[in-house]
DNA sequence: AAGTTAACGATAATGATTATCATTATCAAT
DNA sequence: ATTGATAATGATAATCATTATCGTTAACTT
């Protein structure tokens, strides 16, 4: 059943992301992938990124403009700026209690994503 | 500055929307729309649909497959369910007290998004 | 009734992601 | 160390959702 190998290039990618805490773009995980293997292909870093989220070991952050990737897979929640789109981490001070949230439901919950909108702290003062 | 005029195209997209709770993909309004107005293009279920929700009298729901649409405007969370890819309204036992949340940020809030993933009902069976 | 232009339908263009495929690299077994 | 099986790669074509273009239609103002 598909045992898997090391490579390079994963490893690159996972580098690069837990390196990062600007919640790159697959286009700009490739970018930085490519200065340390200069012959990566963007296809290898797509298919990097979607394997290891499958594995759990990086998060895909789903934004209205574009898909982003977070090496750092704590339970942290995400700010998307509306002006600049950046996307910041969040820690809150009171963790969401998700257990005591649905009201009548059949179904099981193993995971949520929240996402906050607004204007970051240099958009605002603009 | 650009009046808003009336459009039976636009009135068919809003009412489709108001009438369904599935959460449809772009796709799923167009092929409803033409149920209405046979004639209709695609592109303006698209063009509608942004102006819309630019006007806020529609909901954008971006989730990792997909993007829909959510006609009702009040303030609730969905759920995904990872196997059929079907999206769930969850009202909330106790609101989110997102005034709570943030720690240290210096911009400014305005809203948010919260998805929960996991198995709907009728897959968590299987 | 006429003029202005928002909105339309049809379709081409775009752009991000995925699929394909020949080649290369990893790793277990010899 | 060598070999064999196949996971992973690089290059690129294909896909697919969304957006742009453009000539035409229709909503509203005068």
């Amino acid at each position: 059943m598909s045992a898997l190998r090391n490579s390079k290039q994963r490893d690159a990618v996972l580098r690069v992301l837990s390196e990062r805490y600007d919640h790159p773009t697959a286009e700009e995980v490739y970018i930085s992938v490519k200065k340390v293997i200069p012959s990566v292909s963007l296809a290898t870093v797509y298919r990097n990124l979607k394997l290891l989220e499958s594995e759990g070991m990086i998060i895909k952050i789903t934004t209205p403009e574009s898909d982003r990737f977070d090496g750092h897979t704590h339970e942290h929640y995400h700010f998307t700026c509306n002006e600049c789109k950046r996307v910041i981490d969040l820690e809150l001070s009171e963790g969401l209690n998700v257990n005591a949230l649905p009201k009548s439901f059949g179904g099981k919950i193993t995971g949520h994503e929240l996402m906050f909108y607004g204007l970051c702290e240099g958009c605002n003062k603009i």
